[in-house]
DNA sequence: AGACACCTTGACTGGTTGGTCAGGTCTGCT
DNA sequence: AGCAGACCTGACCAACCAGTCAAGGTGTCT
């Protein structure tokens, strides 16, 4: 049984720990840091879960879903360039949407990935072999250029990720002006001319 | 005057906390691993740096240079294309050859570039800037496509730094093998098609 | 209202970590 | 050899941090 409290006081803190976590790395972030943002004692955090360790768990299990459902909203029975395309125009509203989310496995990834679960990870390259698969068909179709499908997932991720990853380092460079400016447009032509035929 | 000692610890100790630094972050390295690595005591690394900060500090700022020789080494007079297309495969050698100076920058600007003064900022703006205009009198000249030469830069960075940064993502989905494998190509060709006029 | 489970917290603990210091050792020079 | 200054370290400290606990407060159901 999970009473509303619970939903309620559980949701404030995955909030929280998302806030702190994407901003300082697991290691950089402190309970009292969350417990400050989240409005709640650190006990009390502890009384929701087990650890901190358990608290970054729950935040990437419960995001890796969300992070990949671009993905899986791919249709196999769309035009490919369509298809990638949309999939492109998808991660890069996911960038602006969930910056924090973004740099919270970004954050993971950088050092190693040490607390992505086997189970995770394996559920991920499933996931991207299958859409590998799908590019090579759109390919053998003659749907899209002949390119390496992994490098064209691995180069829609670095460029769409990137505006929210770095975003302080392009903040400088653009005096502080939004950084995702003028970015949907470039990546449309950029992504046009890889994919056509 | 700085004694063969001195020298040859400093680097020692700059050496192992590249290492340390880049794997786990600022505040997830400690000056234990750095004593660790560099085979020295903690209180000798204390001896040569005032703190770990001043450690972190001396790392950027002697990497910073080494960091952008590519992009200072592009050459107003050659080629547009040419050039650009040079740029990005000095930076894909980058992160063959220097991953864990990839990281160790990776981490800072991922975390808001806390620990990167005014001054490292400025330069690299100026630095951009340049390069930015130089871009776009080569669009002037017909030479290359009409693309933001700023989007351009930050693409090249994205492209070829992911490989270096997300290496363990990658090695997950490509079961191990070398992440770089194929990138050359792919990059080759993705660049050859968005710089065409 | 009363009972009971659920929720909350101040005070604490044990371990870690950046940094200090007094005193020791080594090196290069004369 | 002997000396000065550079180099090095064990022992220590204060701050920080994840996690514990006993005690009290609060919501809910009858």
């Amino acid at each position: 049984m999970t009473t509303r409290i619970q939903r309620r006081n559980r949701r404030k803190i995955l909030d929280a720990a998302l806030e702190v976590f994407s901003a300082q790395g697991f290691r950089g972030a402190t309970l009292d840091q969350i417990a400050g943002v989240a409005g709640l004692s650190k006990p009390n955090l502890l009384y929701y879960f087990d650890s901190k360790e358990a608290m970054h768990r729950a935040l990437l299990d419960e995001l890796l879903d969300i992070w990949l459902a671009p993905l899986r909203a791919m249709n196999p029975e769309g035009d490919g360039r369509a298809e990638i395309m949309a999939y492109m125009r998808r991660k890069l509203q996911m960038s602006r949407e969930y910056p924090r989310e973004s740099r919270l496995f970004a954050n993971e990834v950088l050092q190693g990935a040490p607390r992505l679960g086997d189970e995770i990870s394996g559920d991920l390259k499933t996931l991207v072999d299958e859409t590998a698969a799908l590019i090579r068909r759109w390919i053998k179709a003659g749907q899209i250029a002949r390119i390496d499908p992994y490098h064209l997932i691995f180069s829609i991720w670095a460029l769409t990720q990137h505006y929210a990853d770095f975003d302080a380092q392009i903040r400088m460079i653009r005096d502080g002006a939004d950084p995702m400016d003028g970015a949907e447009p470039y990546l449309e032509e950029l992504f046009d001319r890889l994919l056509k035929p």
